[in-house]
DNA sequence: TCTGTTGGATTGTTCAACAATCCAGCGATC
DNA sequence: GATCGCTGGATTGTTGAACAATCCAACAGA
């Protein structure tokens, strides 16, 4: 059966890749990393803490050596530190990764929406500017925090570079583990519901240099709160 | 010994990773990655080419699970790709690769010298241009080849970002492993030498929109000229 | 020519072991 | 009483061996 369904999907042989992608099982060591970018994401673990690998291993009845695997590819997402002899700890904010991220946003958030995109792309972005009103009606205060991260995500999804992407979504996850819900006060949100509204709509009107503008801005005010916040 | 040069190092007590970083010794798995960096930079191994565990393990006289933490580093790198129960291979150019690096490119590029930097950094930069102009005298292609690189990973560097400068890094990684001195022609660097060099004066005299443009401009002629000769 | 099967090779994962390293606690010394 | 050095336990780094799962090429048969 899989095999059937392989021909069937692959009529050009060209994309056989992306076929099996989509079929493919996630090995051991991809699940574990999974589970822990989740437990990361949701705020069970905490910057700082420590990640003992017997304990790990333990908890989600796997080797240690795949627990290894699975913290060398979320070190490599600057999710946890690796400090050698000592062990891995979730990556903690050091002086400056405030200002070290927002300067990665401006640049490939700016870039990306100066350069337009397509129709499609478009109305992704504007799709996520809805999710967050609709979220913002119900009062879903955890809707409204993944509401914004879509609509930057798909900010930089006009560009249509896979590279672009993995790396928007890094720093995503950093932001998602560093400001978390705690940090997150409807205050916050008020703000920009309605500049992601503006900056949709420049973007929609074609007035791209105008949406880079307003994005920037944001950004760049962004940053400030951010950093009024937490240390320096 | 070891102790007094950390006491000394760091008397502030702060930058106790950055000290540690110093006298650290690399781990094998760290090393066995940096010797397939070098392997894959020198042209050694090329694209498409399999990498066996069992194969690179014996060769560098350390253990299959080693080596696998090496070939999941590299593949978080781009360098190589995993194919599951296939084996890793040294990573190709498929369709869209290279107009994706070079979105990159200009999203950090052209928004680090839009920027400006600090006196230091735009020195880095100039210093590479002469670099350039050294290696073009003594008809060095290979140093003309790393300097060029220096160039551009200065030019980020003026955003002083660790976030940008590794993603930087990577991405000049894999052009060496794309672009391998075959492709790298004398005709190919004639160009971008007064290139630099201009883009290096207008950065100096604080021309920051104008040497936004001329590197813009680069960076699109180079994406054409490298898409001209290898495929789409 | 196509289809199934089979066997070898390679990967994915586990387990157990040991050396190297770190760290906290505890005396010993001044 | 503070500092120094030591020691023991815990954790990491790395290895080697083992086995299941998967893939692939070659082969046999319809």
């Amino acid at each position: 059966m899989a095999s059937a369904d392989q021909e069937i999907n692959e009529p050009a042989g060209l994309n056989s890749a992306r076929a099996r992608v989509r079929m493919r099982v996630p090995s051991v060591a991809e699940r574990v990393a999974e589970e822990l970018r989740y437990q990361l994401a949701e705020g069970f673990l905490v910057p700082g803490a420590k990640l003992t690998e017997a304990t790990i291993a333990e908890d989600l009845g796997v080797s240690r050596n795949t627990v290894r695997e699975a913290f060398a590819e979320l070190a490599g997402e600057r999710l946890l530190l690796r400090q050698p002899n000592k062990g891995v700890f979730v990556a903690t904010l050091e002086a400056g990764d405030i200002h070290d991220v927002y300067t990665v946003r401006r640049a490939i958030e700016v870039s990306s929406i100066r350069a337009g995109g397509s129709p499609e792309r478009i109305a992704a972005v504007r799709a996520a500017v809805d999710e967050g009103k609709l979220a913002a009606a119900g009062k879903d205060n955890e809707g409204l925090g993944s509401a914004n991260q879509h609509f930057h995500g798909a900010i930089v999804a006009l560009a249509e570079s896979n590279r672009l992407n993995t790396i928007m979504a890094q720093i995503l996850a950093e932001m998602r583990l560093y400001f978390h819900k705690a940090t997150l006060n409807a205050h916050f949100y008020s703000d920009w519901l309605t500049e992601n509204e503006h900056i949709c709509s420049a973007l929609e009107a074609g007035e791209l240099e105008r949406a880079g503008d307003l994005l920037l801005a944001y950004l760049n005010r962004s940053e400030q709160q951010q950093t009024a916040i937490h240390g320096a």
